[in-house]
DNA sequence: ACCTGAACACCGTTCAAGT
DNA sequence: ACCTGAACACCGTTCAAGT
């Protein structure tokens, strides 16, 4: 039901802006996951055609490149807001509240890293994260040298989220026998750490089985390791 | 030009089967990238027409799933053939050995790692490989808890590849002043460790900055940190 | 300037039909 | 049993045309 209005003004719908394209498709992706981002049902949610949006966007690449921007933006203001330390051997502390924080803003787009591992050109945002990592580094007392190895260490931890290959509380473990064999006794490591460990995790976060303790686990075992190379490799 | 034969038999061409389609597959994505690897194109290869596969493989990602097997059960025959520690405390080179070995065979896929990300059904060959570490860790002395968090922990890392979401050695570095602002003068920290590490890194791997060095880096980090934890958190 | 309809070249996949 | 042609529903994208 379009409001008419009284006279003269037409305003049926606010008018497209990469924007508004950039907003709509990141909750698109939220709603429906990173396959319902095409740009005919990019411009539905828009109230538009999918022709439309090419005056804005230039591809559908452009659309994820700018998507990420968004994201990652959103990622620098909330880490923004963390205070740098005073101490100086706390560096350790204020790169993991960053990390963890980013972590909470891509907890919220779980599509998000699939998107930005495919990116070719480097986000200016994503840039600007990395900027403030090294800062805090060298402010902690590491070398450039060091400080660059521990980008790489980092990978795509230093944005919050890591890579699960393989989820051990998914297909092994809890009933065995679900295979043409008897999965236990094919695996009986893996069968029996599982078994030990009684890995009860409700909670999936960011699609793969890459919960916060196990996040946390790694990202300490990293952090501390690159702290026993501060001032020299 | 068709051999026609001299007789009844009639063979044309080797008849279709599920490995070589899956085989096929490997070579077009080889030599095309991911994006070249469509049923259609896959069929080419073949000599077939497209519709001709479904009656070997139920749809394009059991396709996926199927070429992610062939790989990871190479891995496995590659990493099958080196020796399993005599030593007690020689589990992190034989983990490492293995870990190297298996990103040997994903640097001849580059496309591999990022099919492996989204494959939802964990494949045997997987299973396989960390049923594998799993045992060398348990005999190296780990609890089955630091065992569990170690897998956790490499990640992606444990089958030879890392995400890296940043390459510092890409867009900026090098020429300063390429976007509209000095790049250098809009992050600086970036830039001066940059400048300092002279980041001259020819061997770009796996499609992301990743190179063998910065890759035994972290591996390491991650590796010495969890051998400071064997025997108990 | 902003938006659109029709059209193109491609996808994955189904299904009835061929041998 | 194995393969195929025609067809369907969907992509991203171009381009001339509308306001």
């Amino acid at each position: 039901m379009q409001v008419a209005g009284s006279g003269t003004e037409t305003q049926p719908r606010l008018p497209l802006s990469r924007e508004r394209v950039l907003a709509a498709a990141i909750k698109v992706a939220d709603e429906g996951g990173l396959e319902a981002l095409t740009m005919r049902r990019l411009a539905d949610e828009l109230g538009a055609e999918a022709m439309s949006l090419y005056y804005h966007v230039a591809k559908k690449e452009d659309v994820l490149d700018g998507v990420i921007d968004v994201i990652v933006t959103e990622i620098n203001n909330v880490v923004g807001q963390i205070d740098v330390p005073a101490r100086e051997g706390s560096w350790k502390s204020a790169v993991r509240q960053r990390i963890l924080a980013a972590r909470q803003v891509l907890l919220r787009h779980p599509w998000a890293p699939r998107v930005l591992e495919t990116r070719t050109t480097m986000s200016m945002a994503v840039l600007r994260y990395h900027d403030e990592l090294v800062r805090l580094m060298r402010q902690g007392g590491f070398s450039n040298d060091v400080a660059h190895h521990a980008l790489h260490a980092l990978g795509s931890r230093a944005l919050g989220f890591s890579q699960e290959l393989f989820d051990p509380g998914d297909s092994a473990g809890a009933d065995p026998g679900t295979g043409p064999q008897d999965l236990a006794s094919q695996f009986p490591h893996l069968a029996g750490m599982l078994e030990e460990v009684a890995h009860d995790d409700p909670d999936s976060t960011l699609g793969w089985c890459d919960d916060q303790t196990e996040f946390e686990f790694g990202l300490d075992l990293i952090l501390d390791g690159l702290d026993r190379l501060r001032d020299g490799p």
